[in-house]
DNA sequence: GCTTATTGTGTACATACGTACACCAAAGGT
DNA sequence: ACCTTTGGTGTACGTATGTACACAATAAGC
């Protein structure tokens, strides 16, 4: 009884459901490397996940039912990127000078290091699968909520209306989202074009900034109207 | 000679480059309606899109080397429909009182009108191929252009920098954009969702347009920097 | 330690695809 | 009136796909 029978096996002996997360996580990143090349998700089939995945077409069916499937785990892939986007947003945001440029470039940097991940939501937010397109609006809903609601805590924008401030975040989240792909297809070592891109984003999003803090509630609520 | 040799033909014999516009538009229009069948761009294949069309394969050769020159074509039309919208959007812009609500509500209705382009649009702009994203990109930066060029025209945001309103306008056409797939998702004849969308939508460009009329260029010119 | 459940493999088949080639009807130029 | 060009058709072939089924290896449960 030298080993007690141990619940966490030595090092590279792994108990089954890590294997079977091992391989199901490569047939995820293998979709994303496809949609990498330029593919679409709906045009992607069984076979071709698995052959990237280095796997039998079949394995396929251990993991997902069909395509649709693997792309929801996609999604929820991506709601955890963009928590953690933000968490990481929160820190960063402590110091207040040029607080949206440094917020950009973290975004910047973001995309890039989540390259597949941001190129998958671009193309499936308004792409051809229904089912993931609602997902996908359902994760980027609660990022604009979570964001609203550091607003608040931050103290920020302290006169807009719970209402207000969640459409002011929709639209600073449309404006970042818009901005993914543009970022993605930037040729790659051009700090010219890449800062000429940073500054007009930056300037944007002061925009909407300047005018969200001009906003005044002008409409009586509808009851009363 | 009672007819002198007709360069146009009396009524429903058509001129062969005729009948050819006219199979060719069934193949465009195919592919369109294929989308809009939750198909994404890259997916769609050179059968499918002649089956829909009502034509053998080896036909859609007659008009398109492969898919992607298609596309092509389908993006100049989008290029046109955009056109037309900012004509259409110059004539109601003449009286003032509530035009963005106004032009919200004409863009929503040529969003419904012109249903498929803009689910074509919506899901390529960021979507799968490399050559129609550019190709898209390019129509929306110039309709982003002819915009900023329309405000100039009005006297709008007089003390704007063309830079900056280019900016502005750029902020109000993804604004615009982003807002396409969510109407085409809409669930028919649900007056009391499409209010608030709309509403939502109409406060997000005043909010840009307030940012913008409070905008001052703040940096000297970065020659002098 | 034996049994069972789970994960991955190999084979198979009907179907759909892109594309090549030969062909046809009819419009257009001369 | 003739001949050529053009737009569309039919057949054919090699390849890729989704999925069904039988099977193998091995971790998990008793």
């Amino acid at each position: 009884m030298t080993k007690p029978t141990a619940t966490v096996e030595p090092k590279d002996k792994l108990t089954r459901t890590e294997r079977k997360d091992l391989t199901r996580n490569s047939l995820l990143q293998g979709a994303l490397a496809l949609m990498g090349e330029g593919r679409s998700f709906t045009s992607l089939g069984i076979r071709e996940i698995a052959r990237e995945a280095a796997m039998v077409p079949n394995a396929f069916y251990r993991h997902f039912r069909n395509t649709d499937e693997l792309g929801l785990e996609l999604v929820e892939e991506m709601g955890i990127a963009l928590r953690r986007l933000l968490r990481e947003a929160r820190q960063t945001g402590s110091t207040e000078t040029d607080l949206v440029r440094r917020s950009v470039q973290v975004y910047h940097q973001y995309v890039i290091d989540n390259r597949l991940l941001f190129l998958f939501v671009s193309s499936e937010r308004s792409g051809g699968s229904r089912i993931l397109r609602m997902a996908i609006r359902n994760e980027v809903t609660h990022f604009t909520n979570e964001m609203a609601q550091d607003f608040r805590r931050l103290g920020a924008y302290k006169d807009l209306s719970t209402a207000s401030l969640q459409m002011v975040c929709g639209l600073i989240v449309t404006t970042m989202l818009a901005a993914a792909p543009e970022i993605l297809d930037l040729p790659p070592a051009q700090p010219m074009l890449e800062a000429e891109m940073t500054e007009n984003f930056v300037k944007q999003l002061q925009v909407v900034l300047l005018g969200a803090s001009m906003w005044r509630e002008s409409k009586r609520p509808a009851a009363l109207g």
